[in-house]
DNA sequence: CAAATATAATAGTATTACTATCAAATACTA
DNA sequence: TAGTATTTGATAGTAATACTATTATATTTG
């Protein structure tokens, strides 16, 4: 399975990058730390400076790359939807049942995610965790309206379309697919975010996902 | 009614001040002005230098109230929950009956908020797009696990873990309550922002809020 | 009226988030 | 293989941010 999709690559849209880091050995290093920086230090503490020490690269040359750091985060969040929307696909493609098929899309967006090794440069587990914390940050701007009508936030809304027809699908009388959808989706990274930090208002023991709690609330809203 | 309660004084944490801004003139032109600037420009562009022009005043000034504008957002964060939760006392007190009680709560944290004459220097519907496009900025931190301890959270911990006893209250089975309370709190935020900015993937029409689809939710998943 | 407190004004600092320029290294092409 | 283009690196510079510190001036309170 694994080399199956080896020559598989995760597209972004082109407007969020100035020069695509993937072309390049330096665009995929300054990806890769990125990813392990920001985790580290936080979105607000980051800086391309500390990014060029990180990579003994020059700030200039990140710059190159990304307009800001900003389009760095968007360019993260972009690539790890459409990287779950690859999934999505692949693991329910095969499943007739529409029930089956909406619980399985519901375990693959709030279960743990896992690496994948068919993207070297990029540490899924740790990009997770930016997406958890650090994801809202890219739409909550004053910028959302211009950056929307751009085309940045195309991935995200697509996903969130895809499972809302798998909503359909199963009743479709229920009026608020999509809105069921996008609770799913920003919910799970608000469940994960609360039981790391915030667990007396949480209800999951230890290595439990809030996958259960979605799976009953989704069936039963829509039964 | 309004002049019942006019006494209330909303009570905020007092370590995120260091001098309660409702104590002084200065004070309350403070927080009157940062809600209608974070406003205007957001939270981002927002600094205490043009809070300080704004208001006629000196960012000196601004800096003996609060520590940084964090710490001023954590502060209007803190007051919007305990407006919150007061009206919430206030509107389901004498409601008896569990089901009804909770989908009353169910209203009040999800519809469209108006004014409120009792606190006169807080434009509350200016506050309320304030806690929808920029609140998560106050706990999406790397210092979070820190201000948590410091008791910077406990007013919207409060707000969630009442909102789960009035669940268990109907359903004391429900193994869930604690996350489906927070899921209808931040769940509603984050529907009124995609309402605003992301209509496409929403399912409310012009003027309406998104309560219809959290009470059926909520009735048919704890059923 | 004196003393304490609050506010204003000014200055200063390290860092941020860039932009601009130029040189050096590398790659590609005739 | 020389010539050209492209990429990267190094350095410098700028306006703004997020403060701190100091001193002076009002204002309140005892």
């Amino acid at each position: 399975m694994k080399n199956l999709l080896s020559a598989l690559k995760i597209s972004v849209p082109d407007k969020i990058f100035i020069k695509d880091p993937e072309t390049s050995e330096l665009g995929k290093r300054i990806v890769e730390n990125s990813i392990i920086l920001i985790n580290d230090i936080g979105f607000e503490s980051f800086t391309f400076k500390k990014l060029g020490t990180r990579i003994c690269s020059n700030e200039s040359s990140i710059y190159r790359y990304f307009e800001s750091k900003h389009k760095l985060l968007l360019y993260l969040s972009s690539w790890y939807w459409a990287w779950l929307e690859y999934q999505l696909v692949l693991e329910t493609y095969s499943i007739t049942d529409a029930d089956e098929k909406l619980a399985k899309a519901v375990l693959i967006v709030t279960r743990m995610v896992k690496e994948d090794s068919n993207f070297t440069h990029i540490n899924e587990v740790l990009l997770y965790k930016i997406i958890v914390n650090e994801s809202s940050k890219s739409f909550l701007t004053k910028e959302v309206d211009i950056e929307n009508k751009e085309g940045y936030f195309e991935v995200y809304k697509r996903i969130i379309a895809r499972i809302g027809e798998m909503i359909s699908a199963v009743n479709s009388d229920y009026p608020f697919a999509l809105s069921l959808a996008s609770t799913i989706i920003e919910g799970g990274l608000h469940q994960h975010y609360l039981k790391e930090h915030f667990p007396s208002i949480s209800n999951y023991e230890s290595g439990k996902t809030p996958t259960n709690f979605f799976v009953q609330l989704i069936k039963s809203t829509i039964k």
